[in-house]
DNA sequence: TCAATTCACATACGGCACGTATGCGAATAA
DNA sequence: TTATTCGCATACGTGCCGTATGTGAATTGA
């Protein structure tokens, strides 16, 4: 732990630094260590959840203390919120390149549900996200990061009344019952004992739903 | 407390107990104590969460200690358990009656979707069955209660299904999304600032997006 | 009716995890 | 070069949880 330091400061003062301002490398330093407590976190809810996660551990796995994490992020929750932020993004960048790879809009739409629910297959995203993260943050609708991937299906959706491929409805309220909906499928798929199969019938059931949605099916 | 004991055994042998085995009053004192927990349970995990509602207090509240938590129900997430099936059960039971108060089939199905989000909307059931529970606890479809109102739904689209009304889908993997759906938007209303219009928004959408159900709509 | 046993529940103990207060030392600013 | 900021570590107190143990009332059997 007193090697590690050393090292830090060894590397900080490494390359050239210009003489006028070095602020630099103190920002990055600020920036490697953040990272590092979120990178430590993420892996720690992930594995065994948000409750189970001794902060003392998973910070001096990243070589920090508690005291690093307090001073940055306040506390346990709001490293917490660091991390569903990240991932947030996260699977919003995914979804986008999803939906703007298809050939027609509907297509893209129906992709990026799927794309979903897959998503939400990831331990990872599950456990963090689906689980952990509304219980001690409070619904996702409430969250700073206003839950990108919801902003992203929204866009869609609007975009598709726009062209008239489906109804003239709320592009907001449709996308958070579609996204609920496909959150709930994920849950289901991944607890059962035949994830392929149950995953299938859940598509197929999900395909039927949104046909509601089209003006003409 | 001490007085408090005291009570408890003068009127358990104020009745006239017949001499042969009195075993009853026993077994009631049990249930007694068991629904006790529950209540008090019920109680600190609406209104603090799981999470910050201390054993030490509520079981206090209960007349009680945590000795008696341990003795019936194992440990915390053993009282969650028994306070998610009671609450679950009685879920269930409320969307029973109105599906069958309802004219036709359809109907019914509407309606208890609806109520469903109603329900919802209860800071109790938010906060137990929606948030903590899922944390805690697993996805509601591994509850031993096996989520009864998940059964109640998927009842309702069999019989959907059976006389025609809708097109011949999976009757689970369709309540469960419909399900997501509703609880989605049930959370979303919850913490909107305006409930009644966003509400609306809801409904409407929903109503669209199930009419992919039907066969002719 | 009385002794033995069960068992529902309380008490006592140890430990872990968290939040806060405080200290240090390096980078910045003057 | 001196003063100051501030990123981060250390130290301390507290509350909550799980387990081990104790106790007295209810039950069983003769």
């Amino acid at each position: 732990m007193a090697e590690k330091m050393a090292d830090k400061i060894v590397t900080e003062m490494a390359p050239g630094t210009p003489p006028r301002s070095a602020a630099r490398p103190r920002k990055e330093m600020i920036a490697e260590t953040k990272a590092k407590l979120i990178a430590a976190a993420r892996h720690a809810f992930a594995r065994q959840g948000y409750a189970e996660a001794s902060m003392d551990d998973f910070t001096a796995g990243a070589g920090l203390t508690r005291g690093a994490l307090y001073h940055h992020f306040g506390d346990k929750k709001g490293l917490l919120m660091a991390v569903v932020t990240q991932i947030d993004a996260e699977i919003s960048d995914r979804l986008c390149e999803i939906s703007s790879r298809a050939d027609n809009t509907w297509r893209g739409f129906v992709d990026e549900c799927v794309a979903y629910i897959e998503m939400s297959l990831e331990p990872e995203i599950q456990r963090i996200m689906l689980l952990d993260g509304p219980a001690v943050l409070g619904d996702p609708s409430q969250w700073p990061s206003q839950s990108a991937c919801i902003r992203t299906t929204t866009a869609s959706i609007q975009k598709l009344i726009d062209d008239g491929t489906i109804r003239p409805v709320d592009a907001e309220a449709t996308a958070r019952l579609v996204n609920g909906a496909t959150l709930s499928a994920a849950l289901w798929i991944a607890s059962a004992e035949d994830p392929k199969a149950v995953s299938k019938k859940a598509v197929e059931a999900f395909l039927t739903l949104v046909s509601g949605l089209l003006v003409e099916r």
